[in-house]
DNA sequence: GTCTATATTTAGATAGAC
DNA sequence: GTCTATCTAAATATAGAC
């Protein structure tokens, strides 16, 4: 029998609790949303959200807490590709998948506003898209040694590059439409060496 | 002597009143921005505003309804550009110019926020972004006639495409550094012809 | 037209019973 | 742990004097 509390339990409370307020934050917002409708939607009493969580921002902070291990997974599958190149291409075709998830756009949306506001989600973030820029910083760098990205990049700026390109699937607010294969072309082409008869000319 | 309401002091009354919120909107957002904040900003009492104003989303257009010209003015000016690949890229570089300052950084999120919420913003949104649209899918029509951009993209879904990452190099705009030449090159080489021996094989 | 004063509503957070 | 009840604060919008 567990002598104190049940760490177990309150981990699985604190997490129905921050997916069911994930909902409510991307489609009405950090401020419209309150704490009251986040309790009725989990089924529990506002009191009860303040037992698990400080105040509201720690709630809106889980949300996104819940992205690092999946981003940790992902970068992992493709660190040791053969390929660099397509490994790269499949990463970010992976990270955009949800981009046509009306939540997804949402969440994405009202996370930009509030980071500015609360220094531990900046952290939580920085954390997350820390993860994924090493991940695409290594396969850059040896798809430049293997020839099949542009040397002239440098990798760290690049992959923070493509971060930002990968968030544009996101703003992407068509939902009729899949911005994965804009952003293989547009990702494609941004690493892709000189070729040998522009680089005599000087450009890109 | 005016024998109603003078309408040009109504309208610098109503501009003065959006300028003031439109720098508060950017720094606080929407909601966290109140109407008495905005009335201490221009040196009025918070009933004054109310006087300009139906209610505080009307305000948050009036400070995007100001942008009509200017996208106007700008896409007006590239429109018969003899090189039209060279006249995107240098609108796209004006478009993202504005990347930098803080304030419409601040004010792009807001907007994405809350465009959802205000059909009446939506129209004031979409008469803006049409112009540039407009003017854009002109330009890379004219491109693919003249062989400086890729035929097979549809003008009017590449221009949507571009408009978002220009967007996205807005929200991610680390101050320090500037987005332009990495968008400029990322522009130019999608919509880049296919190179022949590419083409060959029947890669993008 | 601009003000002051205020009605109305609502939300975050807490206290304390069970 | 979860609830109910409530405190406190703030913000939109209006009323009505000047």
């Amino acid at each position: 029998m567990a002598r104190t509390v049940d760490v177990g339990r309150v981990a699985e409370r604190r997490e129905a609790i921050a997916v069911a307020a994930a909902r409510l934050f991307a489609t009405a917002g950090f401020e419209r949303t309150t704490v009251a409708d986040i309790a009725r939607a989990v089924g529990v009493s506002a009191g009860s959200v303040f037992y698990y969580f400080p105040d509201k921002r720690a709630v809106f902070r889980a949300v996104f807490e819940r992205d690092l291990p999946l981003a940790q997974e992902r970068v992992a599958r493709y660190a040791d590709a053969d390929q660099p190149l397509t490994a790269i291409l499949e990463l970010v075709a992976e990270l955009a998948a949800d981009a046509r998830d009306p939540a997804a756009y949402g969440l994405l949306v009202e996370l930009l506003r509030q980071v500015d506001r609360d220094p531990e989600l900046v952290e939580v973030v920085r954390r997350t898209a820390g993860i994924v820029q090493e991940g695409l910083t290594g396969l850059i760098a040896r798809g430049a040694a293997d020839g099949t990205v542009d040397a002239a990049l440098d990798p760290r700026e690049a992959a923070a590059w493509i971060q930002v390109v990968v968030d544009a699937a996101y703003l992407n607010a068509d939902p009729a439409r899949d911005p994965v294969p804009a952003l293989r072309r547009t990702v494609a082409r941004y690493l892709q060496p000189v070729p040998r008869d522009e680089e005599a000319r000087g450009e890109p």
